[in-house]
DNA sequence: AATGAATGAGAGTTCATTCAT
DNA sequence: GATGAATGAACTCTCATTCAT
């Protein structure tokens, strides 16, 4: 029994070893010269034993994948638990930055999610979820209009776009003479979302004064 | 001489169609599978002959990357050029929808120029000179007051995440059931640079009809 | 006690269950494709379990060749047991007709004793075994005169040859437009056998008339 | 051109090598343990090397196997070119003779023609052409009424089950206690052959006579 | 300028077998 | 008695690259 479970343990254990391995290789070292060969050696075990783990290298990369995404989804799930709910355009954009944020501070698991490969069709479900999040955010938005009456999938795709777009610069660029972070994502998601609400404000101020904290 | 120019001119255009050859590869079949031999069997010469024009596959990545950028570029500054100018705006938005375009016309070009592998140091500047158009735009739409006095450089890069994500999401992910694409770019481009305007709009169904040929 | 040969049952039986998965593992996927992790997981043990009963894989092979031979034994000795007598050439012809039916009703067996690999040195007894019976059948037909006096050892040899080279090509070679199986045993048996009779025939008819049911 | 020629030359040879080389190994160990890597030590060449001959073990295989038909088949057919035609049946024992010959001669031949693996279906039809031969020969034995009348297709399988039994039989059990094997061959041959002849001998020595040199 | 032969390295994967538990 | 983890060696095959010709 205790012995069962130690190995189970171990198992587990080792499971998660590999995957943080290959996560770090992937990423390091680039999707096209990862090897199951560098892998084992990287935990030091024998190239056969991975397999014991993992059917081969594609389901491997699937799994990091799948991962990746739990991660992201349960960060946006939780956000509306455990919190004083504020106005739907507030929560909104909290939404955005927490993706934004994942994002940059977990690069890897944007890499695997969004960036690394085509996705494959049956990975493709994951995506809907997490987009689901965004959709919904803005539909409330809209119904309790606090939004003029944009269409709310083309809007969500929208905002969508604008949160990847930064989130994806600023991983895969991290070169380029940017801005403050802080500064580039609140400017990002204040000009996408307040473009968008419903009474449109008296002046520049008093809109800018909404982007402080983002 | 003739003979000289005339073999120059054979070896230019066999260069060409070797980047031809690789890019087609490349796109077609996917950055790891491509190699070397594959692409000399494609263009029916032995692999050596190749490493006459190209020091190793890098190098030839690398002016795959180029072409990209220069035509990226290309088409972003044609856009100036031969066109009687309307508002700074206006010019700004072509500018953005033109980025956009010219990304999902040449998905290849936008892929080795943006998403297939983390640059390296000397690639750099060919972002910088492409993002130069897009500060260039947002600069005049500041100085000419048509906008407010957001910070030009701030701006520019929220403009390009807008722009670079919608462009690498549609290429990206083509299974998704994206709104009409027409629809989208025009949403994604009018809520940024809208937000931005210098007169705040008196409702919104004047800043829709901005929208409406974005 | 009852405990220990409870156990011992099961030991067999499993033996049983471990050399049945084999034989259908070497027989449907081929020799080269078979190996000791499928057939572990065929029985739906651990892949150590079958070394609980083989030492290895050589002498699991060993012990299905060995079952082959015991079967094909079993038949061609059956055969004298528990029927009435007839003539000595008749009886031949039955021990050889029994020889080729017992390859092609169980060619996996035929297989493995004659087809799949060059016997090891200690198995050779094995086919000894199986050749004496048709030498014991030789000698008695010479012996009682029903053949000429054909040296035995080289007749027997002969006829194995014969029945030998059938069964082997048709179970080598299913696709090959062969004649009806009935007609084409009786032609090599007859042939081979009506050749060495003592008393020649006066006329072919009635030669072929003793083929009518070989 | 020399130096073209030159190189044509060497890349034959070595391809000559190659196939002599692995013809070794699959005879001398085995179809089972033949592997590209202990071939490429063999001729001392790097692994890769194999490939610039041989798209892969599977075809590599199937050249030996057309090989060695090729050589069964010139064996063959060479027999009625440039000879005095004696009477049909002595041909066709010649014939026989001579594919029994071809075997014990050339075991590796022969092990690759029809004993090693069973045969794909595009290699079918090399069967057939070496059966077209044996047909022919019994046809005309039975056309010239040298034989009785029986079905020329079931005797020409007939007769190829006795050589190919023999042949066989002797290549895989050298260690079988054989009688010569001249003797064996004739009696093979003369017992299956002669049964079939048009006139039945007065007596068993006459027959036996014409076996003495078969 | 172009070739084709060659290589060493390395890829993913499977294997027979062992052994602590 | 049975297991599951582990390994080291082997497998087929592809690769980028070099170099004599």
């Amino acid at each position: 029994m205790s012995a069962i479970s130690h190995r189970q343990k171990h198992k587990e254990e080792l499971r998660r070893v590999i995957l943080a391995a290959a996560r770090d290789i992937f990423v390091r070292q680039g999707y096209e010269s990862f090897s199951m060969r560098k892998l084992a050696e990287k935990i030091e075990y024998s190239p056969g034993s991975v397999y014991l783990h993992f059917k081969n290298k594609e389901e491997l990369f699937e799994c990091l994948v799948e991962d990746s995404f739990a991660r992201l989804l349960k960060t946006l799930t939780d956000l509306r638990n455990g919190q004083e709910p504020t106005s739907p355009v507030e929560e909104l954009k909290k939404g955005m930055r927490a993706y934004v944020e994942f994002g940059l501070r977990n690069p890897n698991d944007y890499r695997f999610a969004f960036m690394l490969r085509p996705p494959v069709k049956k990975r493709e479900y994951k995506v809907h979820e997490a987009f689901d999040v965004l959709r919904f955010l803005v539909k409330r938005c809209v119904e309790q209009r606090c939004f003029r009456a944009v269409d709310v999938e083309t809007t969500a795709q929208a905002l969508w776009a604008s949160v990847h777009g930064i989130t994806s610069l600023l991983i895969q660029r991290p070169a380029f003479p940017w801005v403050a972070r802080k500064e580039l994502m609140a400017q990002v998601i204040c000009t996408t979302v307040d473009g968008l609400a419903a009474t449109p404000m008296a002046n520049g101020s008093t809109r800018r004064a909404s982007c402080k904290h983002p």
